[in-house]
DNA sequence: TTGATATCATTTGCATACGAATGAATTTGC
DNA sequence: GCAAATTCATTCGTATGCAAATGATATCAA
């Protein structure tokens, strides 16, 4: 192409390059797709469990009886979402819910035999999922996408 | 601390925190927050459209018309999930459905004048939330951040 | 103490998101 | 040229996710 050819282009161009939106450029566009992807790996090593739900356990697991409310701070739901997941999994027998005695308001909720053995059992395959998730990573770009994808949540 | 302290910490301790899993660490969960997080800064910009609208007014405005189904694929949403953005877009005239002359089982999609007129109006917003969302980033860091987080998606 | 506020949980309504099943239309393979 | 496989769109069911409204309870403040 010649140098004649370039000035043209630029001359006839409407929108150079530089102010045309891209959308698979954007930044949200790009973390809705990698959450989709990862939900899918999740979906692949269990499939009975969703992530939010086994979000729920796992933290019950870690800290023990805690609120309902309490609960959704800690695993970043709102009441309303995390009313569902615990409906659910108390349906399913994992979770088991109770009043507290002082503060009537508040809904205690923990987990039951069933599924402390269930989270126990499913721990392992969730390092797994954080691997493959991370897999077209080298180990030194996993570490400085973790830290600068904590900056941003 | 003694060397003795320390070894006593080993020996006593029932899980050593190497083992411990640790929800608040693992890339689905942050990924999830930082999601949530950009979901937030675009409503704060966009309040009456939500980011999957968004994303299908801005790729129809970039390719111009197209079938639903491949509209789909370029923005990342199942057959199911497409369909109901475009109905709902379609409710608010910004977009208007034909039927394909040739194949008669596609249905095409394309921008109303609405449609367009909207389109063009918020880009500029659009471009305001990528730069929120990107905020906590240094350039240099962010520039990284889109590298690596476009590998994973 | 009591009236105003705040917190906890629930409910409703709307919008993704996806698997699975279905039907219509097209393309492929032999 | 025709049966099999594929593609496109729709529908149903289930599960987040969040705003807004509501009711019950608890805390704060004058």
């Amino acid at each position: 192409m010649s140098g004649e050819d370039n000035l043209l282009r630029l001359v006839e161009a409407e929108e150079p390059d530089e102010n045309n939106y891209h959308l698979q450029d954007q930044v949200g566009f790009i973390l809705r797709k990698a959450h989709q992807r990862h939900v899918a790996i999740f979906a692949a090593h269990i499939a009975d469990l969703t992530p939010p739900q086994f979000a729920a356990l796992a933290k019950l697991y870690d800290i023990g009886e805690t609120s309902q409310n309490q609960l959704g701070t800690l695993i970043a739901m709102d009441a309303a979402t995390v009313k569902g997941v615990i409906d659910r999994l108390k349906a399913r027998g994992l979770v088991e819910l109770s009043k507290h005695e002082v503060d009537k308001r508040r809904l205690l909720v923990n987990l039951t035999p069933e599924g402390r053995e269930a989270i126990e059992r499913l721990i392992p395959l969730a390092r797994a999922i954080t691997e493959e998730t991370l897999a077209p990573l080298t180990a030194k770009e996993a570490a400085t996408f973790l830290r600068l994808l904590a900056k941003l949540a």
